[in-house]
Formats: C-alpha cells, structure tokens, sequence
DNA sequence: CGGAGTTTTGACTGGAATCAACTGCGGTGG
DNA sequence: CCACCGCAGTTGATTCCAGTCAAAACTCCG
C-alpha cells in the first residue's frame, strides 16, 4: 500500500504507455500531478458531474459506463495505458468512468488544459488526434452494434483487446481479458449468455483457446479477422469525384 | 427559435443543441466559400477519401454512412442545417456524407481552419463544443443500438428530429421526415419492416399521427419521452466523492 | 395510364434473450 | 484440512422480438 513512493519514481522513469506515445508525448507530459490509484471496481468519474479534470491512465484497464432510466447498462468503451479521459472539455462529463482491474491515473485540471492549448501550438495537432480516433471509434462501435452478429461482435471485441494491449501482428498472440462477461455483454450490446456460448463456439472451432482464467489465445488471427466483417473503404485509391472539386455547381 | 435558454437547462438530455448557429457564429463565418448546391443523393464526401475540407451546411439534411464489407449499411448520424462536417481534422474521412434533400453547403479547407485555429483563440471553444457534442451524440446513439427496443429507437428518431429541427417544445409538433424508411432503417439498427410496424403501432394509440406524406405529428410528447427511455442521470445533484479531490491516495 | 420505387401488411423463421439449473473456482473460517 | 459459501461462468430449454420472405398498396413520376 505504501510502496507508493516506488510505484511513482518507476513511473516517471518510464511513464511509457505503448500506443500514442510518439504522436501524444507533448501531451502526456502535461499530466504532471501525483499518481493515483484507483481500486478495481472504483468509479473515477460520475456521469452528470461538472468536469473539472482530464486524466491520463498510466495503467489498468478502466470502462466508460452509461445507464438508462430502467437500470440498463451500457459500456460505450474502454480505456487502457495511455489513453486520455475528458479531454473533449465536456463542462459535464456525459458517462462515469469505472476502474476494470486496479488502475493508476493522473489528473489535469481542464482549465490548465485549455490555457495549455492555448499556449502551445504544438498541442493541438495532438488534442485533434486524440479526439479524431476516439470518434473513430465510436463510430465503429455503433456499426458493431447496429449491424454485427454476435459471433462478429465477439471477434471484433477480441481484436480489439489484442489491439488495444500490444500484440498486433503477432501470429497467435495470447490475450488477457480483464473484465468481467457481464462488462463484454454491456459492451457488445449481448447477454452475458450469448457472449459465453459464442466464446465456447469459437473454441470449439478452434479460432481460439482458453489460456489460463482469464487469457485467450487467438489461434487463428486470419479468420477472425474475416469473421470480424471488415470496412468497404479502400485507402489506396481516392474517389474520382472528390478529388476534383470543380463539381459541384455553385 | 429562441426558446434555445429553455432547451440548454435540459441539456443532458437533449444534448445536441438544435442548431449551433449562436454558440458557432464566429466558427460559421470562417467558411466564407460560395455556397454549393447538392442533389439529393449526391455525395459530399467519400469514406477512405483524404480529408481537405469542412462542410457547413446551409441547408438540407445529409446522413453519415459507412458500409461493411458485404453491403450492409449503417447510418451514424443526419447533419442538419448549422451544422458542421469534417471539423475534427481526420486525415480520410472515416465515412461518407450524402444528401438526403437538396442541400446547401459551404467549403472551408482544412488548412486554413487549422491556420484559423492558431491565429484566433476565440475559435478554441466553439471547436470543442462542436466536437464534444458530436461525441455526446455517438454515445446516444450507442446506448440506443446496444439496448433500446424497436419501439424505444423510433420514438428518439422522432425526438431526435423533432429537437434538430427546431419544434423542440411544441406541445404537438409537426416534423418533416425528409429520410426513407432504408435511412431511418440504416439508422436505428432495424429493418424497413420494423420501422414501417413500429409508426403503424404508435399511429394506432394516437401518440403520432401522419400529417401529410412525410411528415409526422408528435400528438403525445410526454408519452414519447416516456418511452424513449432516458438516462438516469440527475443533472441536479454532483456526486459526492467527486466534487471531493482528496479522495484518491496520491 | 403505366411502371418503378417506396411503404405497408402478412406469414413464417431464426438468433439472441430469458429463465433456470449446474459447474468450477476462490476465499473463509470452523 | 476441507466444508461451506458466494460469485462468475457455462450449459440447456424455451420464448419472443425483430428479421426474412412474399405480396399487396400507395406515390410519384412521366
């Protein structure tokens, strides 16, 4: 508990969160208030509360969380080493933010945030970034939700964790899974249920195998991959008519 | 049109503010381009397309669409007039943006918004605004992917309409539906058939009522709110341990 | 009037939800 | 040590909501 002292000198020695790190650095750098440690199951954020900081993880595993009148639970995504929390300057935060697994944050007052921005030019490319993927991936997420079967659902979750904790390209890469059936089934828009047979069925085809209580190996990176149901769109060639604006009359 | 001070004390639940056209005005003069006029189903941008410009719309409703691999398609979200497209700085453009009626749009390159958003620190907030209540708005709409049944989705289309399009605290407002019953479909994760069903039902116990061939009248608001199911939270109150920083060990 | 597209309606199906029982593991205390 | 409890997860039986398939009705055009 009080091993604090040490937890905090090894993070600032290698505060080194494994994605964004290069293109978010100048940003992080900003979260320069003490270290916190967050219980598991330990809420960091209320819904409707005025929001007053961001925060930086710098480890653990934490869920953004709505929930509905009737008592309906919705986990719109979740949050890892080096992602940002509130940086959209919401005056209220519109979901509470709950710690998965024991987690360590920094805060930043939102409105040393905005002087910051203010300050420094060189913010803002990386304060756009942060927010143009996290509406990515909102984005994604509601095609997962108003189109995917459950089997794509559970693919896609578990590409996305193996994104999400490092180990991309690998070829079978052994993924931990921190929360709880309950949180994927809320993520996914499932049931706890159906979350549990369709791991047992992908299992059972092989595509994945159970490694230790709460790890997967991702046999089968290729089929899941196809299962997972991709995007249309084509990086590599631009459409025609964009690329031209003379084309629209005036 | 100004009942805008009444719709902001509700702004949790309605956090799209109808038209940005105030809280914006200095945002919206930035896209001093000659105005370009789109044919209904004309597209605007392209999914995969580099990003060089923003869109205010003048006029006009347009979707949001992404499409999965084997044609299934998703709707994210309508833009309606005031609005703005492509201000959070993508390099490509995540999804496509097509017009629904004839609309009217302005240009602005992204360079220049960027050059804009250095030189003047007045425009910070407007942008963050923007981009928070776009966020705010991809989170209703995942709660409503992952957990709202047919009859919930379509009664917050109808709201949601109904707020976007200005009618917002009518007793019995009238909305235009200038989407097909494919978008509404696309949109709310349903079928053509369980849309066509649902306003049949509705229809039937006089809480709508066809007001023409596309349009609606909300005969019962209060009901409809009652069924859209809304969030729990208490814009009133804080949470406590919250407002109380002393609360995590540092 | 005709024809294409959109919407509604109907009959049936199916995938995920629900309800319920059981398993397995971890912690606790007798 | 192990008997007991509680919780998370799995498995099975059944239900039900929305999807699918099919056809009719309506609209908007020329």
């Amino acid at each position: 508990m009080l091993a604090r002292i040490e937890t905090a000198s090894r993070a600032l020695a290698a505060p080194v969160p494994p994605t964004g790190i290069f293109r978010t650095a100048t940003l992080h750098a900003l979260f320069d208030q003490p270290l916190e440690k967050v219980q598991a199951g330990a809420t960091v954020v209320w819904e409707g509360d005025a929001a007053r900081h961001a925060f930086l993880v710098e480890d653990g595993v934490l869920r953004i969380v709505r929930i509905l009148g009737d008592g309906r639970r919705i986990i719109t995504g979740f949050i890892f080493r080096g992602d940002l929390i509130g940086i959209s300057l919401h005056r209220r935060h519109p979901y509470s933010v709950e710690a998965v697994t024991p987690a360590r944050i920094r805060r930043l007052a939102q409105t040393r945030l905005q002087e910051e921005i203010g300050r420094r030019p060189e913010l803002r490319p990386e304060i756009f970034g942060v927010l143009a993927d996290e509406m990515e991936a909102a984005q994604d997420q509601m095609v997962l939700l108003a189109r995917k079967s459950a089997e794509e659902r559970v693919c896609s979750f578990l590409l996305l964790i193996a994104r999400r904790t490092g180990a991309v390209v690998d070829v079978a890469p052994v993924i931990e899974i921190p929360m709880t059936r309950l949180d994927i089934a809320d993520f996914l828009g499932l049931t706890i249920e159906t979350v549990s047979r369709t791991i047992t069925k992908l299992t059972a085809r092989g595509l994945i195998s159970p490694a230790g209580r709460h790890a997967l190996k991702l046999c089968e990176m290729r089929r899941l991959r196809d299962i997972e149901g991709q995007d249309e769109s084509d990086p590599e060639q631009e459409h025609q008519s964009t690329s031209r604006q003379a084309h629209w009359p005036q």
